[in-house]
DNA sequence: TGTTTTTAGGTAAACGTTTGCTTAATGTAG
DNA sequence: CTACATTAAGCAAACGTTTACCTAAAAACA
């Protein structure tokens, strides 16, 4: 009932006073300046009034003075994806032990969104920026790359520049390498579930897939790539049952793992079998393929080597170290499980 | 090569001398506040002035003044524990209408870094926190409450004291309708894998087991409660090994899914056969679950009540309708699936 | 002893806002 | 024509730091 009216911070000011000194030499030993002599005695008064004022140094009027405000934003479009996450884990690691914190914030992979977003973080002055971006990221990150603001984007590129960090994994390698590993096992007509999306990297997901037919000897037939807008699981169990019509088709690869959630669960549901109807294989590692009774032919991204790259960039721009910029690839990894019939046994 | 030089940042003083007013008349413009005159030409005059700069105002110098930052920070110990995220979603989709972005923060469950990440946190003058506490949140949370920072705590309460809003869902009744189905389905041997953890309300799912086998006519066994200190998949796995050893025992309630991750994993690697060996189920409901070809039964958490709940609570703080506190829960749904054996038929 | 150097710490001006207090020009009523 | 609202905008003091620039002892040097 009783309303306790919010109990002013206690600043530099009230400690400077109950040590009888000047809120100079408050902030200097608070600092551990060496630009300053300060008396043992003196040091410790200080510090013994601002424990027992329960000093909390305000970031915002610190950072209002030029100084870093600590908070590094991470914004990802899809909170829930585990690569993603994994990357992020990488870098808050990392960005810990530096004394920065991670700020994530979601932009739901819409544009508008994510401009906002970035606006508002941009309004609090944040350090650097690690940002998975949505097709508009150039525009949206614009202000922030024009006033010298760290910026590394990882796993999606910003489109038609260059003055950033970029760093992803190897999306055409992925598709490439599992494409030619069905290939090897006898498959000839090979669906792709492919997430039709204005991020220009993922397009070499398909041209992975495509390269590896040619280079296997194979016709790149359009009619086997089955493409959506939305990257939802509905999405891929309606691929999954197209794909089911054609009797000719022998595998699908699911260049999204969103997609593979809706196709396998439709597979199962329809009780069809992996992987002697239809061999099935993923981009991607999230926990249900790790979990699942059969072990499914995926690619796995490398989310921690990602994070790591990307943590190194950040910081070297934040300590001006280097102001080249990068754009990094990194080799997925593949795993084969037995998912995928051999076509080619007698 | 050419080094870029950080642009400074426009001001409103730049944006006064630009419209050729004073920088009090574009502060009243750029707020629209209604306690200043201004002619519509000044208005547009100073709007356009702003526009052509790219102006972006600076919430840390705002915030420094009293206003508000706009941000409501959220702490959750599992980045990756899909019901957090549930509630995390829900809040972030409200408190984005209502202009705020919410800041998320990793505790890793670990008391000592939580209490790093609530100063830096405090440091930032963030208006409000949602907060999914260690057993530590109390004391780590000191400083925000007796300053009258709006504090929600998730699904854990802050042990010993009642000067915050508390929502969770219903630990109680999660295992006790488990435990009561599985009673009900005939089972007397019922082991219990259970995070022994020092956070009080989690105590209420081993009373909620326990209530069950003795509301059912069965003598609680504390030999059949496997506990474990650690939240890891490898501990359920052994727990899980331990329950296979005892041929008695004909059910395993995981009363966290982490749990249920080692152990279900450790179960299809034995070729163990569900539910005719063992009957299985799970509190919570990851993703995994329900991608799995066996339908597990479980019981989902309701995350988007919580926060839903917990969104409410905190605008209520932030918009100073309410200085009551409140504790709450919310019940949990069952879902039976086929993980279950009916050991009442013949 | 007088001069320079070192040591110690205070003063005050920023940083970019917000807002109370002014002033000054109109408009309006008596 | 005076008096008083009303309308319109500038001035300057905060907010809590940081830091350049002082001042004044004490120590070192000549």
């Amino acid at each position: 009932m009783r309303s306790v009216d919010k109990a002013k911070r206690t600043t530099i000011k009230d400690v400077a006073l109950r040590a009888g000194t000047s809120i100079a030499t408050v902030s200097y030993v608070l600092n551990n300046s060496k630009d300053r002599y300060i008396t043992a005695q003196m040091r410790t008064s200080v510090e013994e009034a601002a424990r027992e004022l329960g000093y909390v140094k305000s970031s915002i009027a610190s950072g209002l003075k030029g100084k870093e405000m600590g908070v590094i934003a991470f914004l990802t479009p899809q909170f829930d994806n585990h690569f993603f996450l994994e990357i992020f884990f990488t870098i808050e690691k990392i960005a810990n032990k530096k004394g920065y914190v991670l700020s994530v914030c979601n932009t739901l992979d819409d544009p508008v969104y994510e401009r906002t977003v970035i606006e508002r973080m941009n309004q609090l002055w944040v350090d650097a920026y690690v940002i998975i971006p949505t097709h508009r990221g150039t525009e949206n990150t614009a202000y922030l790359r024009t006033h010298g603001i760290p910026v590394v984007s990882v796993e999606r590129p910003l489109d038609g520049i260059t003055d950033y960090d970029f760093i992803s994994s190897d999306n055409f390698g992925a598709t490439y390498e599992m494409t030619a590993h069905l290939v090897g096992k006898g498959h000839t007509r090979i669906a792709l579930a492919y997430w039709d999306s204005p991020i220009v990297n993922l397009k070499e997901r398909l041209a992975g897939y495509r390269q590896a037919l040619e280079d296997g000897g194979l016709r790149f037939d359009e009619g086997l790539v089955k493409r959506t807008g939305e990257l939802t699981p509905a999405e891929g169990s309606r691929i999954t049952r197209e794909v089911l019509s054609d009797s000719s088709i022998t595998a699908v690869f699911y260049a999204q793992y969103v997609l593979a959630e809706g196709g396998i669960k439709f597979l199962r549901k329809s009780k069809v079998q992996i992987p002697e109807r239809i061999s099935v294989c993923v981009l991607g590692g999230p926990k249900w393929i790790e979990m699942s009774e059969t072990r499914f032919a995926h690619v796995l991204q490398p989310g921690a080597s990602i994070g790591q790259r990307a943590a190194e960039l950040i910081f070297e721009k934040l300590e001006k170290k280097s102001t080249n910029n990068v754009q990094e690839k990194i080799a997925c990894e593949l795993h084969v499980g037995d998912s995928i019939k051999d076509l080619t046994v007698i």
